[in-house]
DNA sequence: TTCGGTACCCACATTTTTGTCAGTAGGAGT
DNA sequence: ACTCCTACTGACAAAAATGTGGGTACCGAA
């Protein structure tokens, strides 16, 4: 994640949303248009919220997702996606069709 | 990569295309038909042998790439996409625009 | 006989990522 | 006074990813 030229458009890319939870945080985001912390971890299952609010902190320092605090109590934060998030997800979905249409395939990998 | 039910297709994809080399090998598989180990790994900058050897392991047992071996001193072994390999990297096309399409707002992320 | 060239493999060390568990703030309800 | 609720934060440990430096095989050429 240090500053430097990548060689490629997906060189680029697979620094912003690699890893294993940031194309699935993208992805609830976009289908709900704002969710609160609880609602997304929910939302990913199996993430820890240590987990979330690490990945959730890296995407707002890209600019991906958009980071609403409420002062109320108990606490209330909602996120969204950034226009530039929402791009992001756009360019991802065929990936996720891909994936979807080789499931089965993909389950199969030892 | 342990064998699982993944939450969906993206999810899924990731699972097999995840890390930061399988997207520029299959990049580099995708644009000359076929790669010498050796060439693979000078279109692949920065990675080491061992990474790319364990990369091209992992992706041969995902369906992902073709090795072929010519029993020649010295060693000749040629990679190549095969179709589920080739269906991936047009599924990764998108995304690889997105990353050219904003590389500059990328490179300036700290 | 020694060397060059290629595609690896192996053991080990280091770095990065991820998990676990405990704890905090502060107003509302009992 | 005491507990609940939510969105976190921090210390520590475990696991996974990656780097490093070596070695191997083989044949032909010098």
């Amino acid at each position: 994640m240090t500053k430097r030229t990548y060689i490629c458009g997906l060189d680029a890319a697979i620094a912003v949303m690699g890893g294993k939870w940031k194309g699935l945080i993208l992805f609830s985001l976009g289908e709900e248009k704002t969710l609160r912390f609880g609602e997304l971890r929910r939302a990913v299952p199996g993430i820890s919220e240590r987990m979330l609010i690490l990945q959730l902190r890296e995407m707002e320092a890209s600019g991906l997702v958009h980071r609403k605090v409420h002062h109320q109590v108990p606490p209330k934060v909602e996120y969204s996606l950034t226009d530039f998030g929402a791009s992001l997800n756009t360019a991802l979905a065929p990936l996720g069709k891909w994936g979807e249409d080789h499931m089965e395939r993909i389950e199969a990998i030892p």
